[in-house]
Parts: C-alpha cells; sequence; structure tokens
DNA sequence: TTAGTACCGTACCGTACGGTACCATGCAAG
DNA sequence: CTTGCATGGTACCGTACGGTACGGTACTAA
C-alpha cells in the first residue's frame, strides 16, 4: 500500500509516525474525544508544530488512519498447484488474520472515528476504512477465488457473491458487537475455531467436491 | 418492548416525542453534531423545557434511542404444522426486514451515534442498541429455530452459532458498508434477492433434506 | 560569532457549546 | 379577576476547544 502523508504531501520522518502513534493510543483510549492539546502534551510536541505538519485536526485524523490503513497485512499468495485442503489453508488463515484485526481495540477505535465522521459528512475518512477494509479484502481475495475456480475446486457464478459470503460467515456480528461496546473478545483459539467452522461453511456452499445436493445460489 | 421514559421515568407524552423525532431528524443530518439549542429551535421548545424533560443532552439522546428501540417490528410468529418452505418463508420475512432496517439512514444515525459513544464509553448508548439489535433479533428467531429442529428441518448443534451463520448471511457486509458512509442502498429488489439467497445458503448448511444419516437432534 | 532553522512550551483569541436564569405568554382552577 | 403552572424565547455564564502568535532553546552552517 502507500505510505502515509502530511499535509505537504512528503512521507512521514520518524519523529512524525510518533506523533501519529501517540494520536492512536489516544483515539483508543478516548475516542473522537480527545484535544489537539492533548495529542501535543502526549507526544511532547507543541500544538504549532501539529498544525504545521498536518494543517488542522481533521489533516491529522486522515494521516492517522492512512497511516494505519498501510500496515494492514493479509496472507501471502499461493503457488500453483492448488489443491482442497491448500485452498482451505488460505482462506482459513485469511479469515484468522480478518478476525484478530476487527476484534482488537486500534481497528475499533479507528472504524468508530471513521464511523462517526461519516455521519457528520465532513470528511473522507470512512472512505479511506472502507478501501481498506472490506474492498481491500475482496481485492485480494478475489485471485484467490479466481484460481480455486479454474482449478474447479469452487463453482462461482458471481464473484462478488461469494466474497460477500465469505466475508458474512466469517465476521458474522463480530465486528458490529465490537463496535458497540461489547467487552468480550474471542480468544485467539476461539478466532481459530470461528474461521474454520466460516471456511468449511463456505467451502459447503460454494464447493465442487461430492457435495450431496446440488447447491445453486 | 417497554415504553421509552424521560429522566423522571414518566412515559412519554406526544409533545416529549415530537422532540424526540426532531432529534431523530438532526440525528440523520449531521450525526452526534447537533447542538441543543438547534434541537430547541428544530422542535420549536425552549432549552430549559428539554433540561426539564430529559436532564441532559445524554438523557435526551437516550430517549431518542430507546423510542427508536421500541419500534422495532419483527414478522408475526408462525403456526403449528411447520413446513420447510413455511420455515424458509419466515426467515426470508426476517432476512427482508432486518436489510430493509439496517440499510436505512435512521438505523445507521442511531448505531453511528451509539458507536462513537461506545468509544468514549461515557453512556450505555451502545448496550441498549445492541441489546435491541443482533441480541434482539436472536431471541426472537431462537424459537423459530427451535420448532424448526424439532420438526426435524433443520439439524443444529448449537443454537448460538446457527443464529450467528444466519446473522452473517443476511447482514454480510451491507452494515458496515452504510455505517462507513457508502452511499448506494441496495433497491428492494435487491435486499429480496439478498434475503433468498441467505435463506437458501442457511438452509444448505443447516438442513436436514433426505440426508439419511445422523437422525439425532 | 552570527544567522537560520526547527522545534517545544505556553499564552492567547474567538467561538461554540452545555447548562442555567429570567421573563413573557397562555391557560386552567378558584 | 387572580393565582399558579407549564412552556417558549432569549440572554447569560463558564468552559473547552481549534487555531495562532510569540518567546526560548538547541543545533547547523558559514
Amino acid at each position: 500500500m502507500n505510505q502515509p502523508f502530511n499535509a505537504k504531501n512528503q512521507p512521514l520522518s520518524a519523529r512524525q509516525q510518533e506523533v501519529l502513534t501517540a494520536v492512536l493510543d489516544l483515539m483508543v483510549e478516548e475516542g473522537d474525544g480527545f484535544s489537539m492539546a492533548k495529542v501535543a502534551r502526549r507526544a511532547s510536541c507543541s500544538k504549532e508544530t501539529l498544525y504545521k505538519w498536518f494543517g488542522d485536526r481533521d489533516g491529522l485524523l486522515t494521516a492517522t488512519v492512512q497511516q494505519q490503513a498501510s500496515k494492514v497485512a493479509m496472507p501471502a499468495m499461493f503457488g500453483e498447484g492448488l489443491t482442497l485442503s491448500g485452498f482451505k489453508q488460505i482462506l482459513e488463515a485469511f479469515a484468522v488474520s480478518w478476525l484478530e484485526v476487527i476484534t482488537g481495540d486500534v481497528s475499533a477505535a479507528l472504524n468508530r472515528l471513521a464511523i462517526s465522521h461519516a455521519g457528520s459528512g465532513t470528511s473522507r475518512l470512512g472512505e479511506i476504512v472502507l478501501n481498506n477494509g472490506p474492498i481491500e479484502m475482496s481485492r485480494r481475495l478475489r485471485p484467490v477465488f479466481e484460481a480455486a475456480r479454474e482449478t474447479s475446486l469452487i463453482e462461482i457464478e458471481n464473484a462478488d457473491h461469494a466474497f460477500r459470503t465469505f466475508f458474512g460467515l466469517v465476521v458474522s456480528d463480530w465486528q458490529i458487537r465490537k463496535l458497540l461496546g461489547e467487552a468480550t473478545r474471542p480468544s485467539q483459539k476461539g478466532i481459530e475455531i470461528t474461521a474454520h467452522r466460516a471456511v468449511d461453511q463456505f467451502v459447503t456452499l460454494y464447493g465442487v467436491h461430492e457435495k450431496p445436493r446440488n447447491i445453486n445460489a
């Protein structure tokens, strides 16, 4: 992904990234309610520097969101001979990684921020998070589905539907519950179990193996 | 569901509900950013009255959320002899109703509000929305699943997993996209198609069909 | 040394908001 | 009528915040 930029479209210095880390911490702790003064205190810098670097509060938030967005890691690609179990392994790694992210405090804080700003319609944070969340996930998953379709592992009439189904099976209500403040986070084991079941279900719906019935959607 | 209450725990008068409607409108238009003065102007009442009735800003928001929560309608129950197509019809009505709600502007505004407040940890709005959203959906769906299980239409080892699967298949990424500000709303036809597919998929995963193996339930 | 630069800390300004006080109006009870 | 209550309208207060200005300090370059 792209480097995050500040107001002058320069790549960020180490010191600037320190500031963004402070912002992220505050965001996790207090949501959108923190002040520029608090950021300055936390990052041990002056407000004037914040405004020089990031323009205004919105610029600071945008830079923070972009920096995090540039960090989302996803499981690597695969080789040539794609087997069913290999395919399932990739999907499962994907699902685990995704669940770990969205049940985490950082992701929750960023999504909360973007969501509340989307309501006020005063910034592009929602768009940024959307592009680096579900949409990016879809982009990276598409070639995997494509490869599985070409090796006749699955049968997909519409890649978009398949992605949405996979998303739903994996994410379920975990994300909305987290965003609404439900405290209980699934354990690592719980995440793995959830991911495994989601992949099984996906393959049941879209796989072409010895399916017990015809599965058309 | 319960009647919504004001600060004195009296049921709301018609005038008070008018005020809450004004709040809701502002919420849809501007998110969380509206001021008490704006509410007073919009509702043609004085700020003092607002504070007398609802205590403070948080009380006003809480009353608004509770009033909406008390309005969620859900498809009615069913009779005795439950057939597969009847079961699917109920689920589909459920799914359609749910999708209509969560892709609507009012639901988005309320969820955005509750989510941003959940980040600041300063109110119980998240809890209220959660209880009247996914959790209430689960409560109402459970007896339907139960009845279907008893008539051997489906095979469910864990009602909670079944609900989460259904939720994921239905909601997919519609809600998070809406919350993040994606403008495009699915058409009524699109909602029906989505609901239909989700129910088909759910029955594929949990249905008993003519599978002869494992009859215990 | 001098000049320039980058930054920190802090004081300051204007504004907007939550919340309160006060007055005016209308209405019902007596 | 008068009294009391509920409510609308508005002025007001304290505070907190976004944003700016300014002084002080360390460092670099010549």
